[in-house]
RNA sequence: GCGCCUGUAGCUCAGUUGGAUAGAGUGCUGCCCUCCGAAGGCAGAAGUCACAGGUUCGAAUCCUGUCAGGCGCGCCA
């Protein structure tokens, strides 16, 4: 259990579980309530259908149980406590000490009413005071009430891994999105994230630029290093063409794997400027995009390169392999081809090079033994998840990957885009027009031109540095959100106008709530401080301000399944309702002109708005603005 | 062929450890600035939850089958 914070959530199941073995003292100790959130507000606050699980097993119906257990709850309600339940009016904010946590909490001083409802439905509602009071502790704490985890782990987050023959395209920006928002959530949530760039700086693609190099540059790697950075592009892609085209090439091609992987001078020393360069590009684009990798985070293939012949050399002591057209296999129980025959992890090509099973493979046992990861999350598209597997397969036969590490592969779908044929639109990748991958940089700079321009008309009066800064803001709040606030696992199709559009569910909407917020500071010119220290204790005198409570102090239980699930969709969903029911109450609700004790209530729940979206946001990587 | 994933309003998607009348946004039709930012708010119309069975007090959710789509299935990563 978390200590100091309990959710309302673990605290009325606490209260519920209680009733439930006063009433049935046989239902037995493995009985868990199931609370929730009342779906239909009013009901209630939050709900629970244990009567309809009991039900069966106590043979009676499931409305009886529903008494039964309200009557108990109502015992415990009525008993004096600490909390001073009986005093407890509703509707005064104030009422209890801001030190006490809501798992201190008697049933008094939390539950207002507790109801049956329907075939048996259990509805709570809570005091305005429990709630108010939660708020107030809340509102000087940068966490907003989430606590860490009782039980840290040391996790390994791999995550954007880009091929850096090519510049950074829209297929690697979903992995570094989504992993990028894991690290920082588990992170916060008080876990060791080790985040993992294992980005693809070795093997063949890295022969046919060396030798394209030689080839055009001969001795002149200077001229290189000058080159804007599309040359390497460029490039790789004639190196390719020329690799199908031409054998004397592709040997040239294979030899320079093999000069590299020997440690050929020569060789090294070109594929070193070749690195710098895109590696430069690579961390100046996660400074622009704010992803919170940087160069300690680099663990490329080309780090496990003196791993490789050992990996292949015990997988071959425990007599894991075999020579198949001088391949070297791993065969595993439960995966075929598609003519219905066994299907290998190739661990050592016929050439005798080394792929990427055999870097994964390396990577486990590194991950697992020198940097004691307890837990390893790789993020890449969902295509890969046969690969991953067999990995994962193969490592635990090895004896790498113990039962008690557990290796994930969060897989995600393709980008779309709609395209119109013929008056009938359909749905293809997204990519450029001439069919190329689209680059994050361009995006990026597309972004900027349409959110400028979007400010712009707004707001005319902003300009030169403040206008770039919001501008680009805007287009990482765009691009991000709409990455995240669906499941990962489907695809998605990119919308620019979607996407930048200030209503409904974007990042535009939630940014400006909170600009709405900071403007209304900075015009109020009141002491955050001191509003802080004393919130005041005034009554709630609309029931917006009892909404957006409740919303506002379920903040913490959003993170109650986040490790099982790593469900950063369901942050934006939180922050999207908080902002629509802010958006209900600053339309109803005047604050700097109220009578000063509901003025200074409406300004603590906007503070503690402003806080969740800034913190909610930031786990997204987003960052907030001031104005816009 | 086999495996994984998906199918919910015209469109984009939530909801899937079984729970009350299936939710948002967008688009559409209207309305609201004497008042803290209207990049906002309100109201209305819009659904056989792909289809067919099954399990039970109760199914978008679980099981079985069918249909449709996406991805993957031997030396790229």
């Amino acid at each position: 259990m978390r200590s100091g914070h309990v959710s309302f959530t673990e605290a009325i199941k606490n209260i519920l579980n209680n009733a439930v073995a006063d009433c049935f003292p046989d239902s037995g100790p493995a009985f868990e309530c199931q609370v929730t959130p009342c779906q239909d507000k009013k009901f209630g606050d939050y709900q629970s259908n244990l009567a309809f699980l009991l039900a069966k097993r106590e043979r009676t119906s499931p409305r009886n149980i529903a008494e039964a257990v309200a009557e108990s709850v109502q015992a415990q309600m009525a008993l004096p406590g600490p909390a001073g339940s009986g005093q407890a009016r509703r509707g005064r904010i104030s009422n209890l000490s801001p030190g006490e946590s809501v798992g201190a909490m008697t049933a008094g001083a939390l539950i207002e009413t507790i109801e049956v409802a329907g075939a048996g439905f259990i509805n709570i509602r809570l005091r305005d005071a429990a709630l108010a009071a939660q708020l107030e502790r809340t509102l000087a704490d940068p966490r907003c009430g989430v606590a860490r985890s009782a039980h840290p782990q040391r996790i390994v987050v791999d995550y954007s891994s880009p091929n850096l023959a090519k510049d950074l395209h829209v297929g690697t920006m979903r992995s570094t999105v989504i992993g990028d928002s894991i690290a920082r959530v588990l992170e916060f949530l008080g876990h060791d994230v080790v985040r993992q760039n294992h980005f693809g700086d070795w093997g063949a693609n890295f022969g046919v630029l060396v030798a394209m190099i030689k080839r055009e540059y001969g001795a002149g790697l200077d001229t290189l290093q000058d080159a804007p950075l599309e040359t390497v592009e460029e490039l790789y892609a004639r190196g390719s063409r020329l690799k199908k085209d031409s054998e004397e090439f592709a040997a040239n091609a294979a030899a320079e794997v093999n000069n590299l992987q020997s440690g050929d001078p020569e060789s090294v020393a070109v594929w070193e400027v070749l690195m710098d360069k895109t590696l430069r590009n690579c961390h100046d684009l996660y400074r622009t995009f704010n992803v919170s990798l940087d160069a300690s985070h680099d663990c490329p293939e080309s780090f496990y390169r003196d791993d490789l012949p050992r990996v292949v050399a015990e997988l071959s002591d425990m007599n894991l392999l075999v020579d198949d057209d001088n391949a070297k296999c791993a065969y595993l129980d439960g995966f075929h081809n598609i003519d219905g025959d066994p299907l290998p992890v190739i661990v050592q090509k016929s050439d005798a090079g080394y792929n990427y099973s055999t870097t994964d493979l390396a990577g486990i046992r590194h991950r697992v033994g020198r940097l004691q990861a307890q837990q390893i999350i790789i993020v890449t598209d969902r295509g890969q998840e046969l690969h991953f597997r067999m990995i994962r397969a193969l490592a635990q036969k090895a004896g790498w990957l113990p039962d008690s590490v557990q290796l994930r592969h969060l897989g995600y779908g393709v980008i779309l885009q709609e395209i119109k044929e013929g008056g009938r639109s359909k749905k293809v990748r997204f990519s450029t027009r001439d069919g190329g991958t689209v680059k994050i940089r361009e995006l990026l700079a597309e972004g900027r031109r349409r959110s400028e321009k979007l400010t712009l008309e707004r707001n005319p009066d902003i300009g030169g540095d403040e206008l770039d800064g919001i501008a680009a803001k805007l287009t990482i709040a765009a691009l991000k959100y709409a990455e995240l606030k669906q499941r990962p696992v489907s695809d998605y199709t990119f919308n620019w106008d979607q996407m930048l559009a200030s209503q409904g569910n974007t990042g535009v909407y939630i940014l400006y709530c909170y600009v709405r917020v900071a403007s209304l500071f900075g015009k109020s010119g009141v002491d955050k401080d001191a509003l802080v220290r004393s919130p005041g204790s005034s009554t709630l005198s609309h029931e917006l301000e009892r909404e957006l409570l409740v919303q506002l102090v379920s903040f913490p239980e959003l993170f109650a399944g986040y490790e099982e699930e790593l469900s950063s969709h369901d942050i934006c969903h939180y922050l999207y309702e908080l902002s629509t029911i802010y958006s209900r109450f600053w339309k109803d609700c005047p604050i700097l002109t109220a009578a000063e004790d509901v003025r200074n209530t409406r300004l603590a729940l906007s503070l503690a708005v402003a806080n969740r979206l800034k913190l909610g946001l930031s786990l997204l990587g987003i960052e907030v603005v001031e104005r816009m």
